[in-house]
DNA sequence: TCTGATTTGTCAACGCGTTGTAAAGAGGCG
DNA sequence: CGCCTCTTTACAACGCGTTGACAAATCAGA
């Protein structure tokens, strides 16, 4: 029986959920302000936490951006307003792995919620939806804004990105890029690896010529920090 | 209160099942063949329909099948006699999303519907009707019109229309169409999704040279939007 | 600190994979 | 048998990725 707490100032909208976990079977944990769903995420241990966005006291972003300064891996679902989407919103380290827009069918938190937990007991943990410096990345949808502002990004990109962010702090050799993010059997001498980090930096790097997320290390290869 | 069709010839077991079923608080209608049964299970708008497979006129079978044909992803339970095995292979087969054994407990079909009823609301619930730009979408009636104007499509054009809505906002990739929509086991290489997307484009773009609602993610897929 | 070798950044053109589309072929149902 | 839908084939058009050349940067050794 999975414990889900929420974080809802909204009385209908927390009955609701709180009916309908119940009722799928799971266990409930409500909050009505940020501060005491950060307290109640500490305290309660659950499975994953349900937060809205807008909330008394200390916001849903606050909350998991908290959470994550904590170094908790809780699963983190977002609930955002329509027009509130994720990037407009946030400042933005944002560590959610999921969210969903309101209005939404309850089947498909349900489904989210299962997906994450899924996610979570299993291999490794990767979010839907990341953040870092003022860049946001939507992997389902495959969109990436900066700034609020969609940036192009072909399927390479994208897939060399998801890369990084899934190895964020350790450094990348070519190689191994080449291995497993362009699926090559042997590995050519190219500059091909470097060209596409380059295009990369065009698109996400607050200064390109000066790279903060994706620096090089010098005859070692790439390392992704955020 | 959900309602469902049961099509069923035999009186006793018809009120039985009527009985049994209005206690537990659901909303019945009857049919005694399999032609009244097809017509009830269009205009009725149930949730659910529990079809005996040996019945006057049209058998269960074919009403399911019917049904499916149509376009229509009304959750179908069917009834078999013992010894009737091989068509509960082939109900599942037509489309049916769960069978039960004649003689059965009452409490194992209420559980089988409610199993159904939650699953079949499990992916993103959508409305039974559906509008973006100027086009609406009655899955129940199988119906699209554009301006008003009624627009002919086909069931598995519809069923793919289904899938892109009921994801809307994600990349969806061409195998996972293959595998939901087409139920293919081996994901042969084709070009057969693309064929029906331009079909579909067709139909529901304003101009489907540039295409508004289902655009191609090079490399990656569709997405729907809306 | 200077210098040469190696590594990395950048550019534009070319080639190939991917997609759009029409039309023929195959299969099902009445 | 004839109609309707779905699948496959074929080809054109387009977009993306790769490549090779060259510039810039970095490092190592003198």
């Amino acid at each position: 029986m999975p414990k889900v707490v929420i974080v809802e100032d909204d009385a209908a909208m927390a009955a609701a959920l709180k009916d309908g976990f119940t009722y799928e079977g799971y266990e409930i944990e409500l909050a009505r302000d940020g501060e005491a769903g950060l307290k109640l995420a500490r305290e309660a241990s659950p499975d994953v936490v349900i937060l809205d966005v807008m909330l008394p006291k200390m916001s849903g972003l606050d909350v998991c951006k908290r959470l994550r300064a904590e170094g908790s891996a809780l699963p983190i679902i977002m609930l955002t307003a329509r027009g509130q989407e994720i990037d407009k919103v946030v400042g933005l380290k944002l560590g959610a792995d999921d969210y969903v827009t309101k209005p939404f069918g309850f089947m498909e938190l349900i489904a989210r919620v299962e997906a994450v937990l899924r996610r979570s007991s299993g291999a490794v943990k990767t979010a839907e939806v990341y953040g870092f410096g003022d860049v946001v990345v939507d992997f389902k949808k495959a969109e990436v804004k900066k700034r609020g502002e969609p940036v192009e990004i072909t399927a390479r990109e994208l897939k060399l990105l998801r890369y990084f962010i899934e190895h964020r702090g350790e450094v990348v050799p070519r190689e191994r890029l080449l291995d497993q993010v362009w699926e090559y059997d042997d590995v050519p001498l190219t500059r091909t690896v470097d060209m596409h980090v380059a295009k990369l930096r065009k698109k996400i790097e607050t200064d390109p010529a000066d790279p903060k997320f994706i620096v090089t290390v010098h005859r070692m290869g790439y390392k992704f920090t955020a």
